[in-house]
DNA sequence: GCACGGCGTGGAATCGATTACACGGCACCG
DNA sequence: CGGTGCCGTGTAATCGATTCCACGCCGTGC
């Protein structure tokens, strides 16, 4: 491959000026200027970005590292943030960490080595002493959708509390008063907020959380699966289930139909996390809705609000509660009935 | 950060000394090795994975460019890709073309100018110059789903033909004889590949394929809407839609939906590619399901046999029938009649 | 006519690693 | 006892860029 020196043989002129050339350095004659790039052209040369970076101490690359590339919030969220930075000149780095705090761990480490300029987190943990460390000396970094508690690190996320008390308000004009939640892992923010923003809600309606009506998931389908089954086995069951994201909501939706019950009309369904695929569920399944790719892009901005040394700010915007049919009919008020009917979310633009 | 050179005047060595000991070169001393290790630890000290990328020429990264990240199908190749790199002492950095030749070469670009090791590419069209070169240039490569033809590039993919035969027989004997495709862009591979196979599979029943019942669609949601629609519009529409991808099959299912009508009794509908939500649309939907995580795992391991001065191999694995409801009751003899009831395929093991 | 300033340019240092080569010391063999 | 060879180590070149500094040249102003 061809490198600069090449390029200054071939255009008769100092490495040091080919670098000027390409750098829009206002000090090189248009000659000069000219057989560079003539010879940039026949050479076919591209800088080597290695090099590059190694000299000038920035990469230009972000690092993402999410939980669970399958659940489809992530993905949306992994290529909103992608878009956004190409825009803003970045490429990112995504690191998978299957909801594996020692993969979460591996893939931090690993874009620290290659010097990425700053990391984007939705951490899977309470934070390792590795991402404590990273926060602390200094390396950018802003948290997505999750955080860790006690770190100055910008965060980025979604209100729940005001859906899921539409949520509770739309469960209790139907009728039930039986209500369930399957959470995630309480070492992430998410897997206790909304429990807590669910227990709030109900309290506001006179309606308890036994403990038997909380059941611990890890995220995964499976784990919906599995509390599903225990709350069915309950000598009274629940009358609503409420997975705390869309892969322990399919989960469950696998257990009730399993048993040869009915969604909604044996017992209801509601997940947070809405995602294209639950309008074509059968049911439909209700959902909280996050606006995820303003989230995505707003992490990456703050992110490179603090890369180039501007005051990044963290961000909450409001999710919604999207009403369809697998808590029962009639569909709520706050929602047109024909939601599930409306052109799917799958579909985007792509001028 | 702390470098080699920190490192080297802590321990009292040279750099040299102390390079040795990370790369795990015999000719160490005990006592030497001793103190570097000691330094190493004090300081807290990592490879400058950018140094050493320049210096040996092997960033130790794969790129991956694929057509559409929010495509279930593409996350679990990309998933499954990621994991077997990983296994190797692979890194991969994916780039999200959204199938747009443009956003390809883009990324294509970024990818060679950092210095990977190897691309893995589902290629959008029929090759970009910028491709083509790079094929061409040496630069080690594999494709993956989809092929260029004409170049000598190692091709891991899925054969459909006999399931696509497979699904033709099912139709047949649940008395279907007009049977439409929407098919994805003829620059592809995958685009064109299905559409001959669906044909050829038609005359072996003595079926046509006539012009009309030929969508054009580019894979992704909207334009299966908009072909099914075109669909319901003729005089004589089909009574089966076969969708080339899972997004456009998912279009279909809207338009039909916003018809008012209902799958499988109006029409039928099937699908090329099979992901984990066909479980629990309404109604499930028959698929042709691709051994996607071997797909992803042979294509790496191909592409680091050629990277690392081995022979790779093109693989060819067989995709296969999978029989739910919306093409009709009852289940053809294929397949369990209980497929959809089945444990959802969204879990996975993560020992 | 001379000094000064700015412009265009090249030489060389630098980033942080790897590695070829040289060198000193010690052991072993003849 | 001297030569050979290996072992451990350090010096320095190198990868491909960026950038500081110095230098030569030219135009301008006094």
């Amino acid at each position: 491959m061809a490198s600069i020196k090449d390029v200054a043989a071939a255009a008769g002129v100092s490495v040091a000026t080919v670098s000027r050339v390409l750098n829009a350095h206002p000090s090189v004659s248009a000659d000069a200027r000219a057989r560079v790039l003539a010879a940039v052209e026949e050479l076919g040369y591209r800088p080597n970005a290695v090099a590059r970076s190694l000299r000038t101490d920035q990469t230009h690359t972000l690092g993402l590292v999410i939980s669970d590339v399958l659940n489809p919030y992530f993905t949306e969220l992994a290529r909103s943030v992608e878009e956004e930075a190409r825009a803003l000149g970045y490429s990112v780095i995504i690191g998978n960490a299957d909801e594996r705090p020692e993969l979460q761990d591996h893939h931090v480490r690993n874009l620290l080595d290659r010097r990425i300029d700053g990391l984007l987190v939705s951490p899977t943990d309470g934070g390792s002493p590795l991402m404590l460390d990273a926060a602390r000396a200094g390396t950018p970094m802003v948290f997505v959708d999750r955080w860790i508690p006690g770190l100055d690190v910008p965060v980025v996320r979604a209100d729940g509390r005001a859906a899921v008390r539409d949520l509770v308000a739309h469960l209790y004009a139907l009728g039930h008063r039986r209500l369930a939640i399957i959470a995630g892992p309480a070492a992430t923010t998410t897997g206790s907020e909304r429990v807590e923003a669910f227990r709030d809600a109900l309290a506001e309606y006179g309606l308890a959380l036994p403990g038997a009506y909380i059941g611990q998931g890890d995220f995964q389908a499976e784990s919906g699966r599995r509390v599903t089954e225990g709350f069915l086995d309950l000598p009274e069951p629940p009358q609503v289930v409420f997975a705390a994201d869309n892969l322990m909501a399919l989960g469950a939706l696998d257990a009730v139909r399993a048993r040869g019950l009915r969604v909604p009309d044996d017992i209801a369904l509601a997940a947070f996390d809405d995602i294209p695929w639950f309008v074509h569920t059968d049911p439909p399944v209700t959902a909280i809705a996050q606006p995820t790719g303003e989230l995505g892009r707003a992490a990456v901005r703050a992110l490179v609000d603090r890369i180039e040394g501007r005051t990044p700010r963290s961000v909450t915007l409001p999710a919604r509660l999207v009403v369809r049919r697998s808590c029962g009919e009639p569909a709520a008020p706050a929602q047109a009935p024909s939601a599930d009917l409306s052109p799917s979310p799958v579909q985007r633009s792509t001028s």
